[in-house]
RNA sequence: GGCCCUAUGGUCAAGCGGUCAAGACGCCGCCCUCUCAAGGCGGAAUCGGGAGUUCGAUUCUCCCUAGGGUCACCA
């Protein structure tokens, strides 16, 4: 065998993409990359009630998004296809056929109905599960019955004594009894494998070595043991993760909050930092790095970096990455991003000078995509009846007579203003400032106020009035002015 | 309930026998400042409990407790 470490990830489209999942895709892409192996793709379409249309093109989506290029998959193919196992259902019942001639695994006729009777009998006893009624069936007899028409599954013949052991990358050393292990089922009547056993067959024919999956699955491991055991197949490197939490301690689902990847790209998340959050959320570096591009990330990983025990899912520091990533970008293209939401508060196209302007101011700012508009919503216009109680500011020492005269002074200032440019308002503003001998915000404090009408705004009065432009600027100071003068008489 | 796993601040976590127990998010304060952010500086906050082993335990062992996972013709 070639020493090439080859991982996949092996969604079932039967949902969305949830973060979990995400989670393991990069993780299993990551150890892939970093030692120069490849990452494959296969689709588990074994349970043909739960199929959820779309879920397949969501997936592809969602890797796209995040750069996690796969080597071979149903897609691209590759020399060990077909990648989706509703296409290799031939060649499950081959395998499980192998098993039953050595003996390791039996056709089982039960019904349902019976199983159901049984657990419900079982019911709090310490071992719940199949009790092998068919195990000792004559093999003939039962190939017999089988092809005579009978429904049947296949059953795995798990050793009755003794114990099973594996090592896990992460977990170390884990040993169960056999007695713990049920006769699980291989091939279910309808003729489609289970995911445990299409995992086996899959992940060997596809030469996979290292199989990384979420922690759920280490207490069933020891089945999967037997099985490459009883196959004469060798056993990969397991790589279990601890499972991601909501903040009340239990499993992460959709009652916490957005889950799926496409639920937070369109709550406004970069897929960058999406993807460098569930980075850290279980693995670390070892230092102090927190930013990580999937291609620092490539560099970076490693297995002994993972976790052990489950991580709560914290949205607050999901935003801290958000807004790190929103900064990091280069203003032109974080312009573009408030392009559509700056032409729609403006109803008009925008400059490439308004467009620089408006992304300066957000991009310290903003938290989120989704939060462009409201952002900007000051620009829309002068809400009509705001708050005159605005002009008071204690440390600014301007109240609602003071900004009447500043304004008042200021206005013809503005008006005559060479260019309405930001240096231009900025030096003039300052100068007025100087020139009265006040402090400047007791010039920029009412003047924001004035024509924003707001307490809060993404940015000072200079850059809020560029933004504007003149004309816009001096019909809100007007606007303001009269109703600062309505308050006197 | 049986079995398996986990256990450092509110959260993510470094630590791998000797540390004043990193760092980050969040929180608080200060600075900067035309508001809010961003940025800078500082602060509060952690080894679940009990036995061992050891000169010395956050670190190793055991027990307890707590949390999680798993016991399907689902993956």
């Amino acid at each position: 065998m070639s020493g090439t470490v080859r991982t996949r990830f092996a969604p079932s489209p039967t949902g969305f993409m949830h973060v979990g999942n995400l989670r393991s895709a990069l993780y299993e892409y990551l150890i892939a990359r970093v030692s120069g192996g490849q990452f494959v793709l296969r689709i588990e379409d074994t349970d043909q009630k739960r199929q959820v249309p779309g879920a397949l093109e969501a997936i592809y989506a969602t890797l796209e998004q995040c750069g996690l290029q796969h080597d071979e998959g149903p897609d691209i193919g590759g020399p060990y296809g077909p990648y989706v196992q509703s296409e290799r259902l031939e060649h499950y019942r081959d395998e499980a056929e192998k098993l039953i001639a050595g003996g390791h695994a039996y056709r089982c006729f039960c019904t349902a109905e019976r199983l159901e009777y049984l657990r419900w009998q079982q019911e709090g006893q310490s071992f719940q599960g199949y009790d092998r009624h068919c195990r000792d069936l004559d093999p003939d007899e039962a190939a017999a019955r089988a092809a005579a028409g009978e429904p049947c599954v296949i059953r795995q013949r798990m050793p009755l004594e003794g114990q099973t052991e594996f090592v896990d990358a992460v977990y170390g050393r884990i040993t169960v009894d056999n007695s713990e292990l049920e006769d699980q089922i291989l091939l279910k009547s309808d003729g489609f494998p289970t995911y445990n056993f299409a995992n086996v067959v899959d992940d060997h024919d596809m030469h996979i070595t290292h199989v990384v999956r979420g922690s759920e699955y280490l207490s069933s491991t020891p089945k999967y043991n037997l099985l490459y055991e009883a196959f004469g197949y060798e056993i990969p490197t397991y790589v279990h993760l601890p499972l991601i939490l909501g903040k009340d301690g239990q499993k992460l689902s959709k009652r916490h909050g957005a889950t799926g990847f496409t639920e937070l790209v369109e709550a406004g998340y970069l897929p960058e930092a999406i993807l460098n959050y569930l980075l850290l959320l279980g693995w670390s570096p070892g230092d102090t790095e927190e930013i990580f591009s999937l291609a620092e990330m490539e560099q970076a990983f490693t297995i002994s970096g993972l976790s052990r025990s489950p991580a709560t899912f914290d949205y607050g520091k999901l935003l801290w990455f958000n807004q790190s990533w929103l900064r990091g970008e280069e203003p032109e293209q974080f312009a573009r991003r408030c392009r559509g939401a700056l032409e729609d508060a403006l109803g008009r196209e925008a400059t490439d000078a308004e467009l620089e302007l408006a992304g300066r101011m957000l991009q310290p700012r903003l938290e989120r995509l989704t939060d462009i508009p409201a952002q900007l919503e000051w620009l829309q216009e002068l809400p009509e009846d705001y708050d005159l109680g605005l002009f008071t500011h204690k440390k600014m020492k301007t109240d609602a007579a003071s900004s009447r005269l500043m304004l008042e002074r200021l206005r013809a200032g503005l008006a005559a203003l060479e260019s309405w440019t930001e240096e231009e308002i900025h030096a003039f503003l300052l100068a007025a400032a100087k020139e009265q001998g006040v402090k400047n915000g007791q010039v920029m404090w009412p003047l924001r106020i004035a024509i924003s009408g707001r307490s809060v705004t993404p940015g000072g009065a200079v850059e809020l009035a560029t933004l504007l432009g003149r004309k816009e600027t001096l019909r809100r100071i007007d606007l303001s002015l009269d109703r600062l003068a309505g308050l006197r008489s």
